[in-house]
Order: structure tokens, then sequence, then C-alpha cells
DNA sequence: ATTGCAGCGTACCGTACCGTACGGTTCTGT
DNA sequence: ACAGAACCGTACGGTACGGTACGCTGCAAT
């Protein structure tokens, strides 16, 4: 009969919990090179027995800190409140800003090298673990939002994953590539970056009735200089 | 005196030219971990006494790889014949449809994934290598067409990076990042993909004289299923 | 208090890899 | 033909890591 804490409930206990948040700040800070077994037992106080017997492996250490850190950031859907087009828009903007932020985070980045870096030709096994805790949510949340937005007549499309994969093309580019690779990346603010995608987006999807959700052209848009 | 021979002027003798060949096919098959010198001393039936000869290190024998797969696949920039909407439409598909397969490419993916495995917080080498090569040429390309295309009245942007990085987004989205994590994605066809992409970018892009170069609207627009 | 268990710290083993050294071989220039 | 260099194949040293074993401490239950 063991006593439940309350993060038990994740998968791992509150034990197991700290030193995989040890193990990612390992991870984020010397990369996978610096992620050794004994590296992360004298970082987490704990001994290298505990880590095997735990996690049995260091790729199920490895998985097992990527599913920790997907169950820390999930965020409930927020049920789709009022509709029009403003709300819509509103909504869009603030998911994608979201979206811009999480992609740019430190231990993002640190477990997609870390995925992309073990996957191989045929196997890829952190990497399927990452598509299926990392983009699925934002995935179906996304998806969820432009459904409504069509059937509330706002938005015109017939395939919903191909409006969903326009939809993120137009908002991250190929800046999560760029961060991946260690670029620096100017910092235009997710803000701004998610407002002129929603904006491009909308005229590229939105209903017939509503013209356009901004007055100026897409292509002379001033970039925010802040 | 040593004869040069029609390849050296890339830089690497012919020799050293076959071995990158044989450590770029170890690499796409084993990823990095297969990647050893004595296993590309072993492939390319050469000793690794001459790895480090010529490559002096093994970073340097990564570097070299990158650096070599660029020069192999340089296209020099076509001139821009004639004018015309149609014609810029065309050539700008075309280049959509190349970058997707180049992406796509076993060599690039291999290498994407070496350089993003290999990238710290602080220090990326790798992956400022492969942005230099793999990333720039094809935004000089990209670009001067879209400058050119506004010179001829068919395109409207005020800033020049802007216009290019949406126009990567919508061809890329995020296919790229979904290769390097081992992701199948479904076979759609680089061209038909391409062909989407740049009329998509044509209805936020496009002059105003020319509405459209496409009739129909772009979010009812049927995905060819070839 | 006693008993058992979970876990920490350390030591240890086998292995794999980087980088270097050495003998033998092939090719080139004279 | 001959000298020299370049190079191949292999062997070796040093290091670092994954995984296991062992002694010890503290806590929890009886």
């Amino acid at each position: 009969m063991e006593q439940i804490s309350a993060a038990a409930t994740d998968g791992y206990s509150a034990r197991q919990n700290a030193v995989l948040e040890s193990a990612l700040a390992l991870l984020v800070e010397g990369g996978e090179r610096a992620l050794t077994t004994a590296g992360v037992a004298r970082a987490a106080n704990c001994s290298k027995e505990s880590l095997y017997k735990w996690f049995g492996d260091r790729d199920g250490l490895l998985a097992a800190m990527i599913t920790f850190q997907s169950s820390k950031v999930r965020a409930e859907p927020r049920p789709v409140g009022e509709a029009g087009l403003p709300a819509l828009r509103a909504q869009l903007i603030g998911i994608a800003a979201n979206l811009l932020r999480v992609l740019a985070g430190d231990v993002s980045i640190a477990l997609n090298r870390l995925a992309i870096g073990q996957a191989r030709r045929d196997a890829a096994d952190l990497g399927h673990l990452v598509l299926e805790h990392g983009r699925r949510p934002i995935e179906t949340r996304l998806s969820a939002l432009l459904d409504s937005g069509r059937d509330g007549g706002l938005l015109a499309f017939d395939d919903t994953r191909e409006a969903y994969a326009t939809l993120y093309g137009l908002i991250v580019r190929d800046r999560h590539v760029r961060l991946l690779l260690g670029d620096s990346l100017g910092d235009q603010s997710p803000a701004a970056r998610a407002e002129e995608a929603i904006d491009q987006f909308l005229r590229l999807y939105g209903a017939e009735e509503t013209t356009g959700p901004a007055p100026e052209r897409a292509g002379a848009g001033n970039e925010r200089t802040g």
C-alpha cells in the first residue's frame, strides 16, 4: 500500500519527477553527450542503480523525459466561447503565439534535438514519441477551432488537415528547423508573428462574405519593429 | 607538383571525394553512431591515418561531408528569361518542387539529423554550416525571383525576406521537421504540393491588377490524388 | 526495538571509440 | 631501375560510457 503523492498520478513518483527534471536540465545545458547515466545520477543525487530500476534503460530514461515534459505543458482545450470573426481571430492568434513560444523553449529544443539525433533511417522511436506527445495536441486543438470556424460560416475549406497544415506553415515557417540548427533568428515577438500569420491565413481561408480581416494588404504590411 | 584531377577543384581530391561518399552512405544507413572513424576507413578501403591526415579530426570529417554534399547539388541560378505571370508561376513551382525533393532526400535528412543532434545550446558549428551551405542558396535564388517578379509588376511586397519566409512556410510547412523526426508522411507528390503552395503564395502576394492566378478559391481546391 | 526495504554512493567490468604508430605495398618521378 | 612518398591494414594506448554489484543509511511497519 503505497502513499501516492499528488504528482504520482502522472505515471511517475515525485522523486522520479525530480530526477527527470534534473535530467532535462542536464540535457538543455550540455546536449545529448552530457546526458550520461552517471551525470544524471550525480545531478539528481540518486544512484545509477535506481535509474536502472525506475527506467530500465538509458533509452527508457530518454522516453520518460519526453513523456514527462509533455505531461507538464498539457493545456486543456479551452471551450470555444462566443462566435464571431474577431473572437476566432483572437483565439487563433493566442494559440499561434503560444505555439511559437513553446517551440522556441529550451526544453522543447533540447528534446527535439535529442529525438532527431537519435533517429535512424528505419527506426525513430523517440521521434514518434515527440510527434505523438508534442504535435498531436496542438493539431487537434487548432483543428477543432478551424472546424468550429467553418461551422460558424467564418472559414471555408474542405480538408481540415490541409487547412491546418497551411496554418502551421504560415505560423512557424522554418523557424523551428533554424532553431534546431542553432540559428539565433532575430527576436521578433511571437505575438506579432502570430498576428501576421493569422491574418494571412484568414486571407486564404476566410469565408467570402468577410472579404478580409484587415484593411491593409498582406504584402504591404509593415512588420512591427518592436 | 600534384596532378589535379577534375574534381579536385572543389576543394578535395578525387580519392577524398570517394571517401566522403562512403562516409555519407554510412551515415545515411546507420546514423551518427555508425559513423566511426574505423567504420569509414573500412567502408572506404582507406586507413584511419589517411583520414586524420586529410580531415584532421572527426569533426573535420563531418564538416567536410557537409561542404562536399552541398557542392554536389549546387545548381546555378537560371537567368530569369521571359516575363509574365505564367512564366513566374512555373519557375516558382519548379523551384518549390525541387526544394521539396532535396529536403526529403536521404543524404539531406541524414546530414540535418547529424547537425541538429550535434548542436548544443551555445555552439552549433555543423548547424551553421548546414544553414550556410544548404539554406542560403535557395534563399538567394528564390529571393531574386521574387524581386524580379516585383520589378515586373507581378508581385507586391515591401520586405523580400518576409515574402520569402512566407513562401518557404507555404511550401515546406512542417514536412521537414516531420521527416527529421522519422515520420513517413503520406506520399503526396512534390509537384502537386509545390503547385498548391505557389498558388496560395500568389493569392497573398500577387499584384492587385492580376487578382489571382487561379479561378478557384484556394480553400476549395481539390488536392490532386495522384 | 527489530526487521525489512528502498535508495544512495562508489567501485567495478566489459566494450566501443578516438587518435596514433608501425610495417608492408603500390605508385610516381627521375 | 631506383628512391621516395603516399597509403593501406592492423595493432595499440587512453578514455569514457553503459550496465551491474556491493556496502551502508534512513525510514516504515510490526
